[in-house]
DNA sequence: TATTAGCACTCACGAGGACAGAGTGCTAAC
DNA sequence: GTTAGCACTCTGTCCTCGTGAGTGCTAATA
């Protein structure tokens, strides 16, 4: 069994090493605060740790670092639960002091500002636009062919598409398309208009309007938004600043995974509500060996909506980030809710 | 006065430097196609190069490398004009096959192909909305104190704003001011909306509009779309490639130049039309020394709109990039012309 | 019995030296 | 004017060696 002193040792360790980056040997330990035996009774102890799986050398004589497990074993059983500084509530409050109406806009500020706090790479997953209602459709002319559709949900987000129209289709019509639509559609979560349109709609518009059949087809794919909530970042090149991403290679293909989004994106969808972490290799992804990804969830009243992440080397100050990552998804659902729950 | 001598040798030395990141010497200078004197002559040439200022060395027993004004004089007098492969070809018009007719998705589109084609970072300006004119505005409620302002421009652009509305606004008035405003700025500039409304439309307000002296100021603030035009990017993490770019601090500070946009806009904005070329300081960057940037304009009809740069390190391969932006840019304001000039 | 002092040993890291290789500038011959 | 030849220079790599921070083990200590 792993005894107090063992835990008191690992803690120490750990804390040191996020600090400082630099392998620990038993003589600096013994220094420290709160340690109180030789570096001969630490050195036995940290044997004991290493053979338990919570440390490793780098080589036979240096000192230890914390393995994953044991960053794994300090995470889940010696965070200190470190209350937030009041300058750091402050920044965060001012995210949402600005009257800000537009979702992506604060996800956008709160991606930066996480960054800027935390010195690690933040990733906000955008809401989720497809469980959203349609509120309004509004379908305006553009020339002869094409037209734009503008589509805007219950949570104030707009979207639009040009979408292009059958040959010698009248401007008349497009009111009466119109009408038809929002007659039909409002009130329907995006991820159902496709459907709807072609069960329920189509059979209307050709009753109303002339030469539809190509119509249905451009609208329910314009309508279609099946896509993905976007991602925002936030200090993308913070990895750079920390020492073991010192390596060019490292960093280059780290960089890479950020930049094309798709792998990230697959990583952040898997969000089960309130705060996780993910360390090292737990992450499934050889790109993330080396560094722990922290998310956590915001919602609108019970529905969450979205995910923030931080992403930072495994040496990560995980007390500080998992305490702002709360006090913000705290906030941030507050205010959602405030702002959308009652439309 | 430069012999021709000279320059075939500096044009064959920058060749290879571009190709090879490395400094050449007399000898494997020599033995190049098309040089046929032997490499003492290289020699006595390249010595005369150098006290031109075309070539430097990197320490005193050292072959040569071009210097800043090496490049500026390769790039003015010796550059071979390339015709593009036909794959180069095949792969720019292929931005332009699908029907898309968002102009930001073609330009985003853009910036991701051309960093593919020259693995180098590309930063596209995207078109200036101010010059656009207004199409319609659309006013549609969202809640009791905020409504979303849409606003459509002739090219197909989308802008929305959430404006908040003065206490105890009438829904009913909501209508009535979406005509006065659509009566009267329909076909104005973006850029010149904001006075417009101070001017001409206030005054219609009034008379209509119950409690309107809030809203004004609101309107005027969201609609004045003054805000610069979007960067786009492609390929940021390219740099990284790049032997030049081995060292992590200069790999930082470039990133983080480009992350934050502010600077590489007030770069970008001083758009001349036509193809050009800056060499090292010429960008007047600190940050920029190692690099050279290459802008081209597209344009609508006559109207310059927006600027595409292809972003490398000096050692660039300065042919190839100008005939893809020359090829780019050509078929670029074809297709823009083509699309939106007759709205 | 748990802790600690002491000691031999290990490894990384930096300094210093030797050496090969690629390059130069200069001089003298062609 | 061009080229061959030669002495010289600088970089990069490899090797060695000493130092310092660390370890594990053993024996003494509380």
């Amino acid at each position: 069994m792993i005894t107090d002193r063992q835990l008191l040792i690992l803690q120490a360790l750990i804390d040191d090493f996020i600090r400082n980056a630099q392998p620990i040997g038993s003589r600096s330990l013994s220094k420290k605060e709160g340690i109180a035996f030789s570096s001969a009774t630490i050195r036995n102890e940290m044997s004991d740790l290493e053979e338990f799986g919570f440390l490793e050398k780098t080589h036979t004589s240096s000192g230890r670092i914390p393995s994953e497990k044991g960053y794994r074993y300090y995470v889940d059983h010696l965070l200190a639960p470190q209350s937030l500084k009041t300058d750091d509530r402050r920044i965060i409050r001012s995210i949402f002091a600005d009257r800000i109406y537009e979702l992506e806009k604060i996800v956008q500020k709160s991606a930066k500002i996480l960054s800027e706090l935390t010195n690690y790479t933040s990733i906000v997953l955008g809401p989720k636009v497809k469980d959203n209602k349609l509120k309004k459709i509004q379908i305006i002319s553009l020339s002869k062919e094409t037209a734009i559709a503008i589509i805007i949900t219950d949570t104030g987000h707009v979207e639009n598409k040009v979408i292009s129209l059958p040959p010698s289709f009248d401007m008349n019509e497009i009111e009466k398309m119109a009408n038809i639509l929002n007659d039909r559609l409002v009130g329907v979560p995006l991820a159902e208009l496709r459907d709807k349109i072609y069960k329920e709609v189509a059979v209307l518009l050709s009753q109303h309007i002339h030469n539809y059949g190509t119509l249905v087809t451009s609208l329910a794919e314009t309508l279609d938004i099946a896509k993905p909530p976007k991602l925002f970042f936030g200090g993308k090149t913070n990895m750079l600043k920390q020492p073991e991403f010192h390596d060019i290679d490292k960093v280059s293909s780290l960089l890479s995974l950020i930049e094309q989004e798709q792998g990230l994106y697959e990583i952040m969808k898997q969000n089960p509500a309130g705060i996780h972490v993910k360390i090292g290799r737990e992450n499934n992804n050889v790109l993330l060996e080396d560094c722990s990804l922290i998310t956590a969830t915001y919602s609108v009243g019970q529905q969450q909506v979205g995910t923030i992440a931080i992403l930072g080397p495994t040496r990560m100050e995980y007390s500080r980030v998992i305490s702002l990552l709360e006090f913000f998804s705290k906030d941030m659902t507050a205010l959602l809710t405030k702002l959308y729950q009652n439309y």
